[in-house]
DNA sequence: GAACATACTTGACCTAGATCAAGAAATCAG
DNA sequence: CTGATTTCTTGATCTAGGTCAAGTATGTTC
């Protein structure tokens, strides 16, 4: 079983027919680092799995960037408003490495729902597990310190921390890279 | 039409015969000030449309609460990830006034889609909706400071600043109180 | 309309985290 | 291997915003 076969049926419960046929809309496609995978403005026309590799997704503002999110292996990667409400992608989403992803064609995304019934329900879920993600990191924002966003990102998101410039991990956590250099000193004792 | 058919026409473009379907599942309710739609832990087992009143969402913490959000009429109202995924909820959903909402049950809005053949993306619709919501709040984070992100609230939204704790407010914008009442005398200049 | 509670403002002070600058490591290109 | 970039750490300093405490409004309740 490939491993994007493997999420979805972890994820979303698939039957062995649904499985495949839903994977076999995806195709593979390589993203060498720096490429960009989407780029702000364009329109977001698909949704990929990662299969290896890194996508950092982020914003261009006057004097500097904001990074939204470091996409790993694993999961899925879109601008979700875009792809939903067909408006320009507010995210540039650039490859940090060498990234193999597998990837659906708004098209056909769009057709799931003719050949896997229950498509309606799956797809449903998967927008609301993206909402709960961004409720907790709302949480996140409004409840920790600095250090307590630090550990909970890296307890949930170790490999990034390894393969990542501080600096972007610390943008997405909306802090310095400085602040971040501290709080690991600190933590050694 | 009632307030909550123009809503459901402004948003989900129903034609006149789902609008009147859709919103004979919803019942009036009354949450008195004070009163709790909701409170953590349970399972919310229904969603609601505010037609007037304002409720405040949020959590207890060991030492002090974080509100999340502050839902004024026109808006709906659920603890989502619980209402989709059947968990527990994280939030308490309580009145700061008496409160009119207009109510769907879990198990009525679970079958809208037998009365309803668009529903399904309907609900996506209304479900990413929410997510780009999260996403502008994140985003406010990693990239605003305080005053900025009181001034975008507050462009937004402000009926809630006549009729609501200052408190409350701090608490959704990551501030505290005096912060508030600093911003507010400066730009008094 | 007292008495009491709740909300808001203001000042004095403090601190988490930012900024700036300089080195030290690590990574990369030839 | 070597010089050039990029990244990471550290120190010195600064500042946005927090904390604490007091005072002033603004409600409620009887």
């Amino acid at each position: 079983m490939t491993d994007l076969e493997q999420y979805l049926q972890t994820y979303f419960d698939f039957d062995q027919g649904d499985l495949v046929k839903v994977a076999s809309f995806f195709k593979p496609e390589i993203v060498k680092k720096g490429e960009y995978y989407l780029k702000t403005g364009k329109l977001c026309q698909k949704l990929s799995f990662i299969q290896s590799g890194m996508l950092r997704i982020y914003v261009d503002l006057e004097d500097r960037e904001v990074t939204q999110w470091i996409c790993t292996q694993g999961y899925f990667v879109a601008d979700l408003a875009s792809l939903v409400f067909e408006k320009p992608a507010r995210w540039n989403i650039q490859a940090l490495a060498d990234t193999t992803v597998y990837t659906i064609d708004k098209r056909d995304y769009d057709r799931l729902g003719e050949y896997i019934p229950r498509w309606p329900v799956t797809e449903k879920l998967f927008i609301a597990h993206c909402f709960t993600t961004l409720e907790d990191r709302v949480f996140s924002f409004l409840s920790m310190t600095a250090e307590q966003r630090y550990n909970l990102l890296f307890e949930s998101h170790r490999d990034i921390f390894t393969q990542v410039p501080l600096q972007y991990i610390a943008s997405m956590l909306g802090m310095t890279p400085e602040t971040i250099s501290r709080i690991r000193r600190k933590q050694l004792n």
